[in-house]
DNA sequence: GACCAGGCACATC
DNA sequence: GATGTGCATGGT
């Protein structure tokens, strides 16, 4: 039985998948709308979103600013949990004006760490969707874990099955180097496979790893 | 018609 | 700390 690292297990799935040239955003301010929205949804209502967003010439801080949050949960519509998500993201808007200016790039120079506390602080902004602004709209090394992670370790046995959100980070982000990169890549592919392979109801016979070429051997540390 | 989708906050025990 | 519930659209 051959031993394979996280690392060579990245290999395998980039080997078979490619590269899926992810978050799926022209801009950081897109990217984190795009977090936010998606939160439980699928992501082509979140397109339809963002398509009414961009077309509105609101998907902007600024523009989002002073948008009406009756008005911005109308446009967020196709992508569910409209008034709450319309809240979410005046949340971070507001958190944004009020500390950093209204700027992006004010970000850029805060300490990953403090700057994952100050998103977190902000109503609505859980640890996934800190990680994928972190990630994806701001490239620190910041792993994320979302259900497809979850699902795919624990049927693995990666993990336990009380395993929280914060052990699976520690999991993949102790064991890889700390490359954004890399990060980027490995979560896409978690989740191009948990689409293909891993639904919630499905069982492990026809479940990602396995399917794969040369995976057999597999095992898991 | 049931199930699912790149969560989160909040109430309750 | 664990568990249950509300939030909602759109595709399969």
């Amino acid at each position: 039985m051959t031993r394979k690292t996280l690392t060579e297990i990245y290999q395998l799935l980039f080997d078979h998948f490619g590269a899926q040239h992810w978050w799926p955003g022209e801009t950081p301010f897109e990217i984190i709308t795009g977090a936010i929205l998606t939160q439980n949804t699928n992501w082509a209502n979140v397109e339809k979103a963002i398509t009414n967003l961009k077309s509105a010439g609101h998907l902007s801080p600024k523009q989002l600013y002073h948008l009406d949050l009756s008005q911005l949960a109308e446009l967020i519509r196709p992508a569910g949990y409209y008034n709450i998500k319309a809240k979410r993201l005046k949340n971070f808007i507001n958190w944004l004006f009020e500390n950093h200016d209204g700027e992006l790039k004010n970000l850029y120079c805060i300490d990953t760490d403090q700057l994952r506390a100050e998103l977190l602080a902000v109503k609505g902004i859980g640890r996934e969707t800190a990680d994928s602004i972190l990630l994806y709209a701001l490239g620190r090394p910041v792993f994320v874990v979302d259900a497809y992670t979850a699902r795919i370790t624990l049927r693995h046995s990666l993990i336990e099955p009380d395993a929280h959100y914060e052990q699976l980070r520690e999991l993949f982000e102790s064991n890889l180097p700390q490359d954004t990169q890399l990060f980027n890549e490995y979560h896409a592919l978690l989740v191009r496979l948990g689409k293909e392979f891993c639904r919630p109801k499905a069982k492990c016979a026809c479940c990602p790893l396995e399917k794969l070429p040369h995976t057999l051997d597999i095992e898991y540390f």
